[in-house]
DNA sequence: TATGAATGAGGGTTCATTCAT
DNA sequence: CATGAATGAACCCTCATTCAT
């Protein structure tokens, strides 16, 4: 890579890290392209020889984070050593929850906005060489696991609906309850979830 | 009433319906005050004699068209004679969802910026005089039930922000499942979160 | 005075009253018709009964609080029993510095805009029945005090405008003395203004 | 300095020039930004890198403006061979008078809001770099003349004050008296002011 | 006389985007 | 590639004034 194409980079990482910071500082409404700029330290004109727009680089920042943000929970459960999937579905929402209450601008940057499908994307296609295709990743995590789902997919979609919506709320108003109080209901109802996706080889005597 | 209050009212309701009409068509971010008083064929410094701004008018219509959508689903439960607590909450989702998705416009605006803080608000502070305050009405409905739940808020709290999030991917984006496909699982999901909130009378031997 | 005529009466002062009170607290360009009528609890429309714009006011205003201002050092220095013509005048000159110094929010009312020209529109068309016309207080003042003066309205606009312009700098901003620093210099010069103004009436060998 | 350059300096001076001619023929509150910039013949958003507000333009204005009035009556002095220092600002004083007369618009804008305060720092603080500090030349003028002044700086802040007022008055609305009919006055109460500050060095048998 | 809802022109200001250098 | 001065449309909001009641 030539000193150029270094010097390129650089602006951009730049521009990404600054504006991600403004962002989940100060909402995304009310960062200008004048403010990334500034704290970019590059001139104006050169946002747009990177970005389209204030939404493009927010994009971009969304899919980037967001697989971060899982990457680390599914590490954190590898290292871990729990093996059986509805423990690790719990593992690594729990996770992913005390990531957001730690870093309140994250999460309110990330959900506005946010729709599963956007939320997909940005976790099944990578941006950045480093980040990864997350659906990869889930069905690793089945196969793994030995077990059979039904409708993994939409397994996973209500419970990421279920835990982004009620977290948010507990994370960032503390309403109705607070995250740690809101922790057991979602851990009875998503492993209630998992059951009910979980084609049992053998006799289903429960609900 | 006076003439001079009956155009007052009229003013008034012409501001609401012009902004329910622009906010659903177009969104709020796009629609200007501008737009607003040309289509309620007001000047604009009236615009400001009624509301605050256009995130006031937005909150009180958010307010008014909740407890509506509710509404209507309470008396058309009550009408279909189902008295089972659980086929009663299962049939307003179905009723709400069916009413959200024959009017796309009133789900993005609802949803938008929702957080269960302001939805709460929103049904139980009403602002007009023909608005209920919906928890009343569930607390009723519990009560008529003869049935005793633990934390009834938590619980109505997470059926509400499940069904809402992945009703909201359904039905705007038909992902990852169409409407009618995902009524099921959520039917099954949100029996199982009542049931697990459900203090049983006889012996108790779950959880 | 009829009930009506009172009624109409107590409007009135209340809306000079009001007005007074908002011009030297927050300045005339800050205070808007509104603020007014809401402070003397009357309707808007009510405000254009009885005064053409806020400049009306303002003018009646500065009339009848410089009339006021004048009237006390006068009524004061008749008190004191000075006689001298030249010690009144500075007895009235230190009399009305002290008033404003005590009173900004008034000091800087009557002085913005004020020009002569208006200056002696107020003291000489006193709009208040109990205003009275400060020329003739004026010319009594010479009269009584049995000297000759050359042109005696000259010397008066160039003791107002002199005491009046160097007197807003020093109370306002004791810049580029405070007012007790300033007095004596003022003295020094408005006596020698008084003196060239003199006619005396043995030989006269100055100038 | 580069075409760039060139072409800013000149935006900015269309801004300073369009704005004093409509602040001395209208008054600068009934000239609006958009007035500026229609007649600079720049967009609106021009006026707003280069300066506040109006407000920030006209204090520059002011300054400029001030310091090339007196700046040309001190170099009119100079070239007038006089040496007396009362005979020198008697010179100024009616140099200043005439040019202000010759030029209302100029006398109302710079008289406007001018406290001694503003003035000063006009005069102190050049802006361009063609102004001159006039402190520094008062200065001289003092040492040039070799006598000896007590105060000089109250003196002068009379002198202004006094021939700025009366000034004013008898220029824009020739009341009481014409400015000619003022100026004998004027130059006769000047000398009286000088006269009180300079510090003889024989013996003083006078006042 | 008194009211106050309604008006709407006009204000100042912002900021995404362009393009000559 | 990089710059940043210039643009100008579009925004929100104020407020003096009117007039039907």
């Amino acid at each position: 890579m030539g000193k150029a194409d270094l010097n390129k980079k650089l602006k951009m990482e730049n521009l990404l890290n600054a504006s991600f910071e403004l962002f989940t500082s100060q909402g995304i409404n009310k960062t200008t392209i004048q403010d990334i700029v500034n704290k970019a330290e590059v001139a104006k004109g050169t946002f747009y020889l990177y970005f389209k727009d204030k939404y493009d680089i927010r994009n971009r920042l969304i899919a980037h984070k967001s697989s971060q943000l899982f990457m680390q929970a599914y590490n954190a459960v590898n290292e871990s050593g729990i093996t059986e999937f509805e423990d690790r579905i719990i593992f690594i929402m729990n996770h992913v929850l005390d990531e957001l209450a730690a870093n309140k601008g994250l999460l309110s940057f990330i959900y506005k906005d946010l729709s599963w499908a956007v939320f997909k994307r940005a976790l099944t296609n990578p941006l950045n060489d480093d980040d990864v295709d997350f659906n990869e990743v889930y069905e690793n995590m089945i196969a793994e696991s030995g077990i059979s789902l039904k409708d993994p997919e939409v397994m996973l979609f209500m419970i990421i609906e279920l835990v982004g919506s009620t977290g948010y709320s507990s994370i960032m108003f503390s309403d109705p309850v607070s995250l740690d109080e809101l922790k057991p209901y979602l851990e009875r109802t998503v492993r209630g979830i998992i059951r009910s996706h979980t084609e049992k080889p053998k006799k289903d005597n429960e609900e």
